[in-house]
DNA sequence: CCCTTTTCACCTAGGTGGTAAGAT
DNA sequence: ATCTTACCACCTAGGTGAAAAGGG
């Protein structure tokens, strides 16, 4: 049901790292899903939040990610993404892979009005998205938080740790040759095209 | 309710062209509108269709549009967009613009299925879009074409005429003047920057 | 000292009209 | 002769990690 499942377990490895910035960086890998058993033709939202695994900061030392302190309690802050395609049908939603490509993770807390794309996380803290799917009746709106009639599914491959610099060097890598927007930095430019004619 | 009036009426005293293509190609100007006197909390598909203006062939000859011999009926394909937000609440609706940015026109009628993003149109044919706003009752399926509870807008403003190259010059300009893809067509580079310390 | 922010070159992704070749 | 297609250089738009600069 967790989509690119082998791509999560790869970093979920290395202890997966996720950077956050002011004005919102991409998860990578994001959270993609196959949906079944839903009501073709019923409504729903299908949304994603990110919640804290525990209540510890955590550091990167000697090669390791450590607890180290505690957390500032829940700080305030978006941290529900609505996907886009919502509210739909359950047919539009099993029809294909329901991906999250665009959700971004701030650590602007002033971005939490308004600005629906972004979750606001904390650096250095620990995180786990969850997926919800919520069936809405008419006269409803599309902004209600899930809570009855929703199932919710967490998949711990997809935990992460928020960071604003990548820590282990292991991750950056994972990104460098896996996230197309990265390919600037690979090496594999090498043998740069033994062309057909040489 | 028409939201870029102005830069449709420019077009259209010049007698509007859209370029259509194999794999589809954007409208400029798209058209957007502000739409009013929704109940906030009822759903509504949003679409828009093309139809003919009349039943006659078009040629560009000697600088001006000429009617020519009659058209071939009304041909298969897909003629309605559903806005991608579809389906969604009334406020959402009112919250801001409703654009159609990324409807593409298309002259490949095997594009019709599966692909709702393109509309069928043919060639030296001329068009009339419309906008559709339907609401939709619980367990109604997001696909029907817009019947009962529907309200149509139409705005000659946005007639055209489909083309797959651009016949009258006056056109070409402006779409190179206010379209920012077309950038690299513009004249106006010249004086390259007068830099602030020269 | 550790963490965050800004800026950058380098990508992906895809929307323009021009042009020349192709089709009818 | 007229219309269509394929390809191109040139854009917009924006997602990467690296590196340097900033902040507490």
């Amino acid at each position: 049901m967790l989509n690119n499942y082998p791509l999560w377990a790869k970093f979920h490895k290395h202890q997966t790292e996720m950077i956050i910035t002011k004005q919102g960086r991409r998860m990578f890998p994001f959270l993609s899903f196959n949906l079944t058993g839903l009501d073709p033709v019923a409504h729903y939202n299908v949304c994603v939040d990110i919640v804290l695994v525990d209540q510890h900061h955590w550091r990167y030392q000697g090669g390791k990610w450590v607890q180290c302190g505690k957390a500032e309690g829940n700080m305030p802050g978006n941290r529900l993404y609505v996907h886009p395609d919502s509210p739909n049908t359950g047919a539009h939603w099993m029809r294909q892979e329901v991906s999250f490509g665009k959700l971004k993770l701030t650590n602007n807390k002033g971005a939490s009005n308004n600005v629906t794309q972004m979750i606001v996380l904390q650096s250095l803290h620990k995180y786990q998205p969850r997926l919800h799917v919520t069936e809405v009746k008419d006269g409803e709106g599309d902004e209600s938080y899930p809570s009855a009639h929703t199932q919710t599914f967490t998949f711990p491959e997809t935990q992460f740790i928020a960071v604003t610099a990548y820590q282990n060097a292991d991750i950056t890598q994972l990104k460098i040759d896996h996230n197309p927007f990265a390919k600037g930095f690979r090496d594999n430019f090498d043998s740069l095209y033994t062309t057909s004619e040489s």
